[in-house]
DNA sequence: TTATCATTTGGCAAAGTGACCAAATGTTAT
DNA sequence: ATAACATTTGGTCACTTTGCCAAATGATAA
């Protein structure tokens, strides 16, 4: 692995880190139609508004989602409408895996 | 957020888990076209073998690739080539970032 | 200004990760 | 059986992540 790899590497990882956590997910989710504020996603989950608000900071950081003030509220929106396309593949190792488990359990 | 999809995406970020360590995406690499033992892929990462041995055991545990065993090596191969074509996405947010880096540096 | 609302930040404890070394396992050759 | 090779496993340590609380910030309303 060179030097140039690694640096490719390390900043592709760090993308995938920061989706690597379901409460991220979620709120990836929440964002594909719309932009939300923090009060909203916090509504949907079952955690403290400051860990939520880290949470967005982490997909902001990674340039995931945006953020923009409008009063008192912030609204979060998408920014890479194809991250959530490409779980279709995250989803298809999950069914194999399933798959494999299945068939462990029924030995024909 | 309701238990269902708790477990759902707890399953989806576990996946991503796995993939999100630039040694790991290294190794998917030179999975890509062929399998390759532990010893091989050992002389290309700046690593302990045992250190190797363990990234491939989590991409395992993951269900992104899979193991044989031939004679004293173990061979390792890639189960689902499309997360090679799925970091497409992510290089869009890498290059995205890259711009908006780039655009604050000159103000115009 | 003061109060209030929305959000972020700092601090802390618990849990998880990554890397190395050394020891254990499994396989083939002598 | 013993030796040699390829790989995995267990142990330890430093570092990171996660989540909560409390305090700080930013913006509007009274």
């Amino acid at each position: 692995m060179t030097e140039q790899e690694q640096l490719r590497l390390t900043a592709r990882a760090a993308v995938l880190k920061a989706l690597a956590h379901p409460t991220r997910l979620w709120l990836l989710e929440q964002l594909q139609q719309q932009e939300h504020c923090v009060c909203d996603l916090t509504d949907g989950v079952n955690a403290d508004i400051s860990t939520v608000s880290k949470h967005l900071s982490v997909l902001k950081q990674a340039g995931i989602i945006s953020s923009r003030r409008d009063g008192k509220k912030i609204f979060y929106r998408l920014e890479t409408p194809c991250l959530l396309k490409m779980f279709g593949c995250v989803e298809a190792v999950l069914e194999k895996n399933a798959k494999a488990q299945a068939a462990l359990l029924k030995p024909s």
